[in-house]
DNA sequence: TCCCGTAGTTCAGAGATTATGAACTATTGA
DNA sequence: TCAATAGTTCATAATCTCTGAACTACGGGA
């Protein structure tokens, strides 16, 4: 299997961040790694809010999230760990991702 | 011509804004209009960085960014005067907008 | 060692989005 | 009334996204 491509912190860019951030599966799955600061496979993630997702759907969301700098995804035996990248964005975007995350949880509250 | 449509405050969603916000000639149309508390005639960006745009096409981005509830589009006369809504959006969701903003200028600086 | 189960990736086709030229609408001014 | 300007709409081509099916990779028995 190819080796999993993570983009250096100088190849992150804005547009990347928030074209992988607005997808509604996509921010829901990153909030959930941003905020507990633990590890996550993917198969944790095979039903987003009452939806249930196929697995290469959400692999390539995973994909997506990876691509565009916010994780980080690390084969440990038969499952991927995923963490996100939010210290490295953050100082390259300082207060970008928190204002996402904050807004994303805003708007779940009021529905 | 079908009057203009133009989300309330309440159909504005996270998502919305930054799948507009995702293209580089919408947030750097957006990012300007924004920054100046004037308003905007959409032939003023008939070229964004060096790139010609069609005129088909920077219409739909309007479209794209006035649907997101991110500007607000008036006809004057012949041409249209195109507003940012950042202070209802502000409201709704505090601090997006100048993180996304900010987070623009750092990497134009970049390059 | 060989086979099975689990976790994820890759591929290909269908479906959805986006870009753009051409034709159209609306408004102003001569 | 006619021409010019500013934008929209439409049709189509190009691009992206979703998803089932087939595949890879690893770990644990028997």
């Amino acid at each position: 299997m190819k080796p999993l491509f993570h983009p250096g912190a100088d190849d992150i860019t804005v547009e990347g961040i928030l074209h992988a951030l607005s997808d509604p599966v996509r921010v829901a799955i990153f909030a959930h790694i941003a905020d507990s600061d633990d590890s996550h496979k993917c198969v944790a993630f095979a039903t987003v809010g009452e939806k249930d997702i196929p697995k290469s759907t959400l692999s390539q969301h995973f994909k997506a999230l990876r691509e565009a700098g916010l994780i980080r995804s690390e084969r440990q035996g038969v499952e991927m760990r995923n963490t996100s990248r939010c210290t490295e964005v953050n100082k390259k975007f300082p207060g970008l991702l928190p204002a996402i995350i904050a807004a994303h949880k805003t708007q779940k509250k009021k529905k």
